[in-house]
DNA sequence: AATATATCCTAGTTGTTAGGTCGGATTAAA
DNA sequence: TTTAATCCGACCTAACAACTAGGATATATT
């Protein structure tokens, strides 16, 4: 277990997305739900939490022809900042939150777990705050695929135990 | 997020728990439960878990005066193990279950976000392997509180928002 | 033998939350 | 003025986490 939810996944999705159109026109979130076959009024739930946050990682501009741009260069964002964002502060247990841990469990110091949890609280963090936007842009390098393309996405809520997938446009 | 469900914790509980009785009478989980102030019938599904598990981590003795041994040393059990056999496989999301990754996922070359969200899992996976029971006994020396005693930990179903402590026993 | 204390097993329950959907209001380009 | 977009808040619902309940079975002690 140890999920990361459909928040994160969608979010770093579209985050990747508006990194690949970094310095273009905006990229409206209907093309992006269509490209990556997800749930448009879900993205707007999550790209609200990318524009509100302080400081914003993606502006917006309304209107037809509108849509959404990154407030600065994918290089300059962390995978921890955008996974933080949506899905709030990493902590693998209530005991073992990111900074107030001693806050909430300081007195306890016959909690031997909390050092276990704590450990893999800060290997997460290391590792999303080590990869920038532009390390998975990079990534596969040319083959990214545009909207209208055939290349089709695994959402989460589409696998089904077994293996199946739910789409009714067959691969 | 990226939580751990109250599976893992307690389940690691036990195990501590038992790796400090490691080499005596068997524990009952009547004296875990107390001890660690957790429900003894929810208890009792985990450990089943540590016991069906291959190979199982616990023995258990029936009856009057029995209860429940390591099958190892608390040196030879790693948390991965442990954490493995209460949640699951580790895995982030879908996309990248330990071991099956490249089944789920591996016809979709241009899905970007598959190695932050592998690097993520090996990161967990390497922390938790790394660690043995030992270790964490070992930790905070001689501390250990046994049954009767007025330490009281804070179980994650008594942490409500605003650190609130639902125990009707004041601290 | 009887009792107390354990593990063992299967169901059911209950509250929360993830993961959406829906309807509409606002804004701006064509 | 139509169309295409962002914005906003409320609602919904199925799944799941976190237990609870009630018993059956096994073994030490009295």
């Amino acid at each position: 277990m140890l999920r990361v939810s459909t928040k994160g996944e969608y979010g770093v999705r579209i985050m990747v997305d508006l990194a690949h159109h970094y310095g273009g026109r905006p990229r409206s979130l209907t093309d992006i739900a269509q490209a990556e076959a997800l749930p448009l009024a879900y993205l707007e739930q999550l790209v609200k939490l990318l524009r509100e946050a302080d400081p914003p990682l993606v502006s917006s501009t309304r209107g037809a022809h509108g849509g959404y741009r990154l407030t600065r260069a994918p290089s300059e964002i962390t995978m921890g900042e955008v996974v933080r964002i949506l899905e709030g502060p990493i902590a693998p247990m209530i005991c073992a939150t990111e900074g107030e841990m001693s806050q909430v469990c300081g007195f306890l110091d016959s909690c031997k777990t909390k050092y276990l949890w704590a450990r893999v609280r800060d290997a997460v963090a290391q590792t999303l705050d080590a990869v920038t936007l532009a390390d998975l842009v990079a990534e596969s390098g040319e083959g990214y695929s545009h909207a209208g393309s055939s290349t089709r996405f695994i959402a989460l809520s589409d696998v089904h135990v077994g293996l199946t997938v739910k789409s009714e446009t067959p691969l």
